[in-house]
DNA sequence: CAGGAAACTGACCAAATGGTGATCATTAGG
DNA sequence: CCTAATGATCACCATTTGGTCAGTTTCCTG
């Protein structure tokens, strides 16, 4: 674990440093928030709000427009968490002095485990070239634009897409999207199928395979 | 108040198990520390440091390696205070043998008040555009105006935050905001929803994913 | 204990969605 | 080239779902 400790009053600085190295943690330390600004990109940023140049929030703002590491402000003051959370800015969380080395190693690790949980979570994605499928959010873009799906195309266009190229039974599509291995007289899946070929603008993204079932694949 | 009372010397042990349950703590005693790492998380921590397996400042590491729960040190001679200071592992107070029981009750009483009011004075940010949520004091803003929030609609707006742009499914909202995974005929998710959004301004804050639950994202 | 805010509920409505079968188009195989 | 089987398309209808609202109950505070 690397982390940016940005901190101009010298003796706060080396007591936090040594407490945080001790707990087995790295420890970068500039003093200034145009050094911050200019540092290389760590796990975590230690921001304190009082720094000589310009102000915590402006650093913040300005890490922000890079990258999306997770960052704690340091404030002295209670009136100041009116001002954090006024201002709207990207921190992740706030600590308030004084504070014990326990208390900032404790939020230091939450934020991280949130951050890891958070990208878990986020990271269903299925890409098939210029088509993408975010199952967790239900959202699928094709060559950037999104697509306005109903649920059992989505469904749909899901069960096909984790396996792209590979030919679905219509048995398995039905007991996957529909709950039900039997596929009767209805046109049921086929007009749903003709709805989602519809909107993904070309019909060759799902190829029937007759008398078997249908494949999805990006047409060439 | 549950103890876990780390100690080798069955005398004393059984000294201050007796002086603690008569102050109406729990104590879980245990005298190696092997036996202390292995024990489930209690409210504090007291810890010799002269113990048969391995030293009290390797088991002080490994709990905390795991764990936030407070920590008191019980050392035998003064010489080992500087060991304490100096290797700035993570205890949280310390007593010099020979101490009062009376002393120590005040400061278990010290160390776990400071731990919790330093937790009030501790919080965490989610941010999403012009939306911020102090989880921990419970106040929302909407570009700086501060949201007016009633209970409900503050752990609703809350869990959808947690992963916005996610869609959360009604059942997976009911049992985290109240606590029952049925969803019934009644229409309180759908008020409480629409109350949120009326507060959040603009209705597309919170998206509906039809047969599916609700997404929360800043508009466009 | 009274008043008010918050929470819950069920009815109602409008709209999105899903299912169906008739009909048309295409393919495979003789 | 013909036919049977399979897939595609379409319009129509029933169902489900979400949004809104008003009325009632519950809880909290002064």
């Amino acid at each position: 674990m690397e982390i940016l400790l940005v901190e101009d009053d010298a003796a706060i600085a080396s007591s936090l440093q040594a407490g945080l190295e001790s707990s087995g943690m790295v420890v970068h330390h500039v003093s200034t928030g145009a050094d911050a600004v200019a540092s290389p990109v760590y796990d975590i940023v230690l921001l304190d709000i009082g720094l000589p140049d310009f102000d915590g929030f402006e650093v913040c703002r300005r890490i922000r427009a890079k990258s999306d590491v997770p960052i704690i402000m340091l404030t002295a003051r209670n009136e100041e968490i009116d001002r954090i959370f006024g201002l709207e800015i990207g921190a992740d969380d706030y600590v308030t002095k004084p504070f014990g080395l326990r208390e900032l190693i404790a939020r230091i690790r939450a934020v991280t485990r949130r951050r890891t949980a958070n990208n878990n979570a986020v990271s269903s994605i299925i890409a098939i070239g210029r088509l993408s499928i975010d199952v967790a959010s239900r959202r699928a873009t094709l060559a950037g634009e999104s697509l306005d799906l109903t649920t059992k195309e989505f469904d749909l266009l899901v069960h096909l897409a984790e396996h792209p190229g590979v030919v679905h039974r219509r048995n398995d599509i039905m007991e996957s999207v529909w709950d039900t291995n039997w596929y009767g007289p209805t046109k049921t899946l086929d007009a749903h199928n003709a709805a989602l070929r519809k909107k993904l603008n070309d019909p060759r993204w799902i190829e029937a395979v007759r008398g078997v079932g249908f494949r999805l694949e990006e047409p060439a």
